[in-house]
DNA sequence: AAGGCCTCCAACCGCCGCAAG
DNA sequence: ACTTGCGGCGGTTGGAGGCCT
């Protein structure tokens, strides 16, 4: 008796969303807010399963996402806290507003592993590559069990750490260097910041933009602790364009600055 | 230029936790 | 206490596009 699949399987679409599908699912969820995503299909007519809705919205069409590759200040935070929290991408998510788990997973999987590799930092434990090789010689009994790295993990976030534990051990950290190294250990001593991290709080970076420094890395471009510039806020909005959002009759949009859109150039697009 | 390989990421799948009945 | 159904999560996959030879 296993469980009923969450939609029919017969008469669903899979596969990538086209413009047509995310106008009614946008349509839909702007005039009628996020509810029982079962139902959300059906009501705005779409052949998809409620669980698809509700993954393009949440990953994809959600007017506060932050779109674009992260920053290294924002990598650097997932690395803090992928080894605080292991693989808990929605955990991790919530801490960089803008972002999503998958975004963030992807991004683990395809940039930041590969990174920590090079480094010579196990990905998983993040431990120095040697000196794992090393403990692996004395710990065999872990080997046997293939959970070993992640149990471990979630132990460590399991239990709220104390001060002591939050004064910046990680071997990352170790490895980071220049701004971001002090960055991350001011985010690391500050008990505030850190108690934020173990309670479902403000979100860290948040946090960081209220309590610290602008730390500005000069060699690259957009790639500070700044707050979000006005495009990044924006790359929905301009996605949107791709496939016409005036199309939408969205009424949201009649807020935005026509001034600011002349800037983008998007006024001009429109007709 | 073309074919094969690689990388990236959107989307799917299956499981889990929780709330309602 | 148990069952059912839903939302949410994390792992995985497939295809598109880029890169290399």
């Amino acid at each position: 008796m296993g469980r009923q699949p969450c939609c029919d399987k017969l008469g669903v679409k899979k596969g990538p969303w086209t413009a047509e599908e995310d106008k009614k699912l946008i349509n839909f969820i702007l005039t009628n807010g996020q509810c029982c995503w079962r139902a959300v299909p059906k009501l705005a007519g779409l052949r998809r399963c409620g669980k698809s809705c509700r993954l393009r919205w949440t990953n994809y069409l959600r007017p506060d996402l932050k779109r674009g590759l992260l920053t290294e200040a924002e990598e650097q935070l997932v690395i803090d806290l992928h080894a605080r929290l292991g693989n808990r991408w929605s955990k991790i998510a919530a801490r960089l507003p803008g972002r999503t788990d998958n975004e963030i997973k992807n991004h683990w999987n395809t940039h930041i592993k590969k990174k920590l590799l090079k480094m010579g930092i196990d990905p998983v434990t993040h431990e120095p590559l040697k000196k794992q090789a090393a403990s692996q010689e004395t710990t065999t009994s872990l080997q046997n069990n293939p959970q070993s790295a992640d149990n471990h993990q979630l132990k460590e976030s399991e239990r709220v750490p104390n001060s002591e534990e939050n004064s910046s051990t990680s071997p990352v950290e170790n490895s980071s260097s220049g701004d971001e190294s002090i960055l991350l250990d001011s985010i690391c001593s500050d008990d505030s910041l850190m108690n934020s991290l173990w309670l479902d709080q403000t979100p860290l970076v948040d946090a960081l933009w209220d309590s610290e420094p602008k730390v500005q890395n000069p060699t690259t471009k957009n790639n500070d602790m700044a707050m979000p510039s006005w495009e990044d806020n924006c790359a929905w909005f301009l996605d949107c364009q791709d496939f016409g959002i005036h199309d939408f009759g969205f009424n949201c949009f009649n807020e935005f600055d026509s001034n600011s859109l002349q800037t983008l150039g998007i006024e001009g697009k429109d007709h």
